[in-house]
RNA sequence: GGGCGAUUAGCUCAGGGGGAGAGCGCUUCCUUGACGCGGAAGAGGUCAGUGGUUCGAAUCCACUAUCGCCCACCA
């Protein structure tokens, strides 16, 4: 074995970087259209430049970047268009709160321009944070396409589709109850709003009658309501009650006073009130509240806004005008208490719906915005999903975006931000409303507003290739191949892209959606800075390499969330370190030529290989990751370094050189897609020319495959381990003698084993019969060890004993053999007969002994 | 209130009608000329519970329990 003069270990900190500039300058990872190739393009999902990746970008990033190239290497022309997105809501929170941080102001102290500037800067420098960390991660993008959605083109395309989808009607503008949020001052959909139990009171509100009918039913000379809003009461328009409610029949029609307000409403009848609720009595306050609001309609009844945009109760709350909305609902209380028009007063625990980005309590207000249509681009989404022209993984998510789809209501896309597209709408001044990218004359005033930052996000799939623009690019690769995605936003951006896609397109945005697993902190929760149990995949990637940060992501995924693992990244460490190691071996193995003299061990390992090509290869296509891991390093461990590796050193033919290397070589590419840096590193230093990014994926070779090598060496390596396993229970040292079993690689197991033959002189010793599958390993043993072999035999005879009466007692069982498979038949059959011999044969040496 | 998913070795998790798997941890042995981030040999599980379907159930079905996650306008 020659000196190889390569470190014992694998310095990722030392390749990874060069490395990764040595595939830019040979433009590993660029792609254009050609005619003579397939496409195949993925579009990063643009993670926000609101700071830097966290572990969900680290696992969808190696995903994503395993099937790049995985296509790269089977020879399509593979583009992975790399991009970021200037996330309007949740950047606009970020730098408030860095501001109020940092210069104690707030947004509106800085006046508009300037926070839109700071918004600017700082998603610069987010950006070029992230693309670091994309480049750290390994990511074979196109670095020539990078997009921005706030990109000059980028605003266009957002433009073009607001201004298409207006002039076609589906976009409008209206008055509706929206999704308050007090402290961003806008609206935002339903979508953005987490609803949480929390734990509030259901307080009795009383509304003394006006009119001269005497008390209600119940004697008292008030109707009683209950609200966990109490604050809410005085923008009341109505009291409700439900029409088949007997003990309010004479309440219809009857007059009562909103208290502080003063102002006298009418109690109605409508079927939406639940009797059993409370009192049965339902306060109608339809500028906040979305059930009230169409009950008001109903009514006819004008709303009354109470409240301001910040929250604050507007000049319709009376003497509260200026409070705030929670302040507003202690002193209605007391105040009502002073009155005695406050009733009962229940602990009620109960969902209350928060701000996604900034936590704050939402209030259900009246306000004018801009909507989509959500109907008429949900039906074709809906359809192309049923007939699984989309293909999902798993499929149970095509299901519920189907059933998403068909429970949509329509969306709100106006946002009264800073930060994001403007609105393309411009407002005359005679009262005229136009869509339009530029000012359609003097005097007219853009809407202040700016859109929904999932708006944008939306025509990403063909945005970024160029759309409207009829591009080359978007002619050959539109439709992306895949998506790689996070179940949270399925919603929020990948039906949507649906929607868009076949809207604009005329076609699916992808031809697959990969949902993968969320990434859960060690302990299995979810990971929030909140809680500070997040893991900084930079810190990972540094501290273990890329490669084994990469492989024990993919390896922990599936369709269900894991919780992080150091374990599964040590697992990648040892794995490189493992490989690094083989490269050792092969590099400081003797050369040899191509020779036609293969063994049955170089035909099965070639054999071997050629199934875990085939193999391997159809979990990725099928996004099987955790899987398709199990399999490459199940192979490469424990057939190749376990068993080719020594089989190499101590039984060699003049074809094993070859064999070691293609072996290897071949296995470094399967491993490439997963393990980029490590494998290039690896193949660089056995010798190979051509960087692996830019050569072939191993394509599966029937010719390869060798029923006879498996076999025998299945038989062989079953009767290595039954010697080893016998000279560890018996503590044995130094070489056997043994006869050779029938049917297996005389020359391995006699190395392997360390078993020399026994000769005709020996028949009459004393032999250890070591069972090992369907055949049995003779071993030559001292006179001494008689009396340890009989207890091993004992122990054998049983073991076996079970087995044959197992067998037995299926094949007895009439309806099994009628039943069952042929195959599981026969193989029960042959089982019997491979233990009846083994039983026979061990039965018989026992007598010998004994 | 609906829906989806999970419950498998001490730990973290794969698997999915025909003898229970991996990694880590544990035990014993091995400084063999790729590798101690290693090698060899082991120990360890009535696959949450109860019923059912089946010749056969950890696997399919129903229910129960526990834990997650989505969706929903009951004040």
């Amino acid at each position: 074995m020659r000196e190889t003069g390569i470190p014992k270990t694998y310095d990722h900190r030392a390749v990874e970087g060069r490395i990764y500039a040595e595939w830019e300058r040979r433009g590993a990872f660029e792609a254009d259209p050609n005619p003579e190739k397939e496409p195949y393009c993925i579009a990063l999902p643009p993670p926000n430049v609101t700071g830097a990746l966290h572990m969900g970008h680290a696992l969808n990033g190696s995903i994503q970047d395993t099937l790049i190239r995985r296509a790269r290497m089977k020879g399509y022309e593979t583009l992975w268009l790399p991009g970021v997105d200037h996330a309007s809501i949740a950047l606009q929170n970020v730098v408030e709160r860095k501001l109020l941080r940092e210069e104690g102001k707030t947004r509106f102290d800085v006046g508009r321009e300037e926070f839109v500037e700071r918004c600017r800067v700082f998603a610069e420098k987010a950006r070029a944070t992230i693309l670091g960390q994309l480049r750290k991660l390994g990511a074979s993008v196109d670095w020539r396409r990078l997009r921005y959605t706030m990109d000059e083109g980028y605003v266009d395309a957002v433009n073009t589709a607001f201004i298409k989808l207006y002039e076609e009607g589906l976009i409008y503008r209206g008055s509706r109850i929206t999704n308050w949020c007090p402290h961003d001052r806008s609206a935002i959909s339903d979508l953005e709003v987490n609803y949480e139990e929390v734990d509030g009171r259901l307080y009795g509100l009383r509304y003394p009658f006006v009119d001269d009918k005497g008390p209600g039913p119940d004697g008292n000379n008030f109707a009683q309501a209950f609200s966990t809003r109490p604050e809410t009461m005085l923008g009341d328009v109505a009291l409700v009650v439900n029409p088949e409610d007997e003990r309010y029949k004479d309440l219809v029609g009857r007059r009562v006073l909103v208290p502080f307000v003063e102002r006298e409403i009418e109690i109605f009848a409508d079927d939406y009130v639940d009797p059993s609720f409370g009192t049965g009595v339902l306060k109608i306050t339809p500028a906040h509240d979305p059930n009230d609001f169409e009950i008001g309609n109903r009514l006819n009844l004008k709303p009354v806004n109470v409240l301001n945009p910040d929250g604050t109760m507007s000049s319709s709350g009376a003497q509260f005008e200026g409070m705030s909305r929670e302040d507003t609902r202690k002193a209605v209380v007391e105040r009502l208490r002073e009155r005695g028009l406050l009733g009962e007063v229940k602990d009620y625990r109960h969902r209350v719906g928060h701000c996604d980005r900034c936590g704050t309590v939402i209030e259900p207000w009246l306000s004018e915005q801009w909507w989509i249509s959500m109907r008429k681009l949900a039906e074709p989404a809906r359809e192309i999903l049923k007939e699984r022209s989309i293909t999902v993984y798993p499929d149970s998510w095509r299901r519920e975006m189907i059933r998403w789809l068909e429970n949509l209501h329509d969306w709100n896309i106006s946002r009264q931000l800073w930060w994001g597209q403007r609105i393309p709408v411009w407002y005359g001044p005679g009262g005229e409303v136009v869509a339009s990218k530029k000012s359609p004359g003097e005097n007219f005033e853009q809407d202040p507003d700016v859109l929904d930052t999932w708006f944008s996000s939306g025509l990403w799939p063909f945005a970024t290739l160029g759309w409207p623009e009829e591009t080359e690019d978007l002619r050959y690769f539109y439709p992306t191949s895949l998506l790689s995605t996070a179940r949270e936003i399925m919603y929020l951006w990948v039906a949507r892209m649906i929607m868009n896609g076949l809207h604009f397109q005329g076609d699916v945005p992808f031809e697959r959606v990969n949902v993968h697993s969320i990434v859960l902190a060690e302990d299995g929760t979810k990971m929030s800075k909140s809680k500070g149990n997040t893991i900084n995949p930079l810190d990972l990637l540094d501290e273990y390499g890329t490669d084994a940060v990469r492989f024990g992501l993919l390896y922990q995924s599936s369709t269900q969330d894991f919780a992080y693992s150091y374990e599964r990244t040590e697992m990648g460490q040892a794995f490189v370190t493992k490989l690094w190691n083989a490269t050792r071996f092969v590099l400081g193995y003797p050369e040899g030529g191509e020779s036609d003299d293969l063994s049955a061990s170089d035909r099965w390992i070639l054999s071997e290989f050629n199934r875990t090509v085939r193999e391997y290869d159809a979990l990725l296509a099928e996004c099987v990751f955790s899987e398709a891991m199990r399999l490459i390093y199940s192979f490469t461990w424990n057939q190749f370094a376990d068993w080719f590796i020594e089989i190499a050193k101590v039984a060699p033919s003049s074809a094993t050189p070859h064999v070691l290397r293609q072996v290897f070589l071949g296995t470094l590419k399967l491993l490439h897609p997963v393990m980029p840096f490590a494998t290039e590193e690896m193949a660089r230093v056995i010798g190979e020319d051509e960087m692996l990014a830019l050569q072939s994926f191993p394509a599966y070779d029937p010719a390869l495959e060798d029923k006879e090598a498996d076999h025998l060496l299945d038989r062989t390596r079953r009767a290595v381990s039954a010697v080893r396993s016998f000279r560890a229970e018996t503590k044995v040292e130094g070489e056997l003698e043994g006869f050779v079993p029938p049917g297996i690689e005389e020359g391995v197991y006699a190395a392997l084993a360390r078993v020399r033959p026994a000769t005709p002189a020996d028949d009459g010793k004393v032999r250890a019969s070591l069972p090992a599958g369907d055949l049995v390993v003779e071993i030559v043993l001292s006179e001494e060890m008689r009396r340890g072999e009989i207890e091993r035999l004992r122990k054998e005879i049983s073991r076996v004993e079970v087995e044959v009466k197992r067998a037995e007692g299926k094949l007895a069982n009439e309806k099994f053999v009628q039943n069952a498979p042929e195959k599981i038949v026969v193989g029960e059959r042959e089982k019997l007969d491979v233990n009846s011999v083994m039983l026979e044969t061990l039965s018989r040496r026992l007598e010998e002994y004994l």
